[in-house]
DNA sequence: CTGTAATTTCAGAAATTTCTGAAAGTTCAG
DNA sequence: CTGAACTTTCAGAAATTTCTGAAATTACAG
């Protein structure tokens, strides 16, 4: 490894939560190497920098594309498979929730769903059943408003969490300034 | 492993799934019977439900005492210690975001702050230095909104999400009002 | 105290995951 | 075609994580 003291911290930290995350060593230090790499690096270039195995990389590129999080470049006149991490951490970071929900979420939701399906034939069962079904009902809500607000914009979705939880003041001064509304132009319309 | 079929498939699914999380598959079973029994169990009744060593039942009802996630119990006139899951699953989802935060999300902060304390010497270091501090905008963002959000109670919660994107169109619609108001009026305030 | 019922600890066995080197595959210029 | 430049695959080595049984510890009733 030969990278500038602060890319290397920062690479070899990105290794280490990669596991705490479910990604695995090496993709966590690729993603960070090409996350702050000004131009796209070929693989011999992540072996130099990182110091693993040719074969490690190929798997581990592999992986990251899995994941979207890496975009194959081609140079002209060059054959190697150049790889950057997207620009934008906004788009990085749905790309992840994305990713996640499929591989986190979604196999419960449906696992879930099956199983609610059945009748409970005993207590215990029905008891799991209520259980189950609570369950179920925050994930979807979760999911659902997830499925809403990732189709905002960036702009917006900045706007949206700079507001945090003063929405619900703001659902309260709706309330009252249509109410105003109303008393003044007998003509009010939510 | 005798427990009813519905409940056994939760279970091993919740195993399965654990290791997606970085929880491991006993941790996540356990979770799981907790969460579905009707009664507080004690460690010996665990190892008769899932067929595994009493010693990996202590080390994974200590790991999910650390997550916040089980909640330790005695009853009269019995030494043994009795677990629970908390009731309320949005409680629940709340210890869940908060210990990943503090595992996943925290640690990487301070390293971002750390790393952004140095001056680039070099342009690539340049270039990484402004990457950092994207990814630590976008970090900053989001737990600050965690956090605002964290606060409010659960029905107003559950208002948020159901509100989803809306929000956006409620401040479009919230300066559409005023704005009549303040027509209508010549008083308006926001 | 003593003995019993419980929990915890921990060394190392078992299982799983990650990583490597060697071989095979692919692509393309000449 | 041929062979050079590159990438992928994969068996098994290495590392890590999980799990167990045995021993140690704790708690307490008698």
């Amino acid at each position: 490894m030969n990278l500038a003291p602060t890319i290397q911290a920062f690479v070899l930290h990105f290794g280490e939560m990669g596991s705490r995350w479910g990604i695995n060593r090496t993709v966590g230090q690729i993603y960070a190497l090409l996350y702050v790499s000004p131009k796209p690096l070929c693989a011999d270039e992540i072996v130099d920098g990182l110091g693993i195995s040719r074969s490690n990389v190929s798997m581990s590129l592999r992986e990251l594309q899995a994941w979207n999080l890496v975009i194959l470049k081609h140079l002209p006149n060059d054959r190697r498979d150049f790889f950057t991490a997207p620009e934008d951490v906004w788009q990085i970071f749905r790309t992840l929730a994305e990713e996640r929900r499929k591989r986190e979420i979604d196999p419960t939701l449906s696992v879930l769903r099956e199983l609610l399906m059945t009748d409970p034939k005993t207590e215990e069962e029905s008891f799991a059943h209520t259980r189950l079904s609570q369950m179920h009902g925050l994930i979807e809500q979760v999911t659902n408003w997830y499925d809403d607000v990732k189709r905002l914009d960036t702009e917006r979705l900045a706007t949206l969490l700079s507001l945090g939880s003063k929405v619900t003041k703001l659902l309260d001064a709706k309330d009252r300034i249509v109410s105003i509304g109303r008393r003044r132009s007998q003509t009010g319309k939510s």
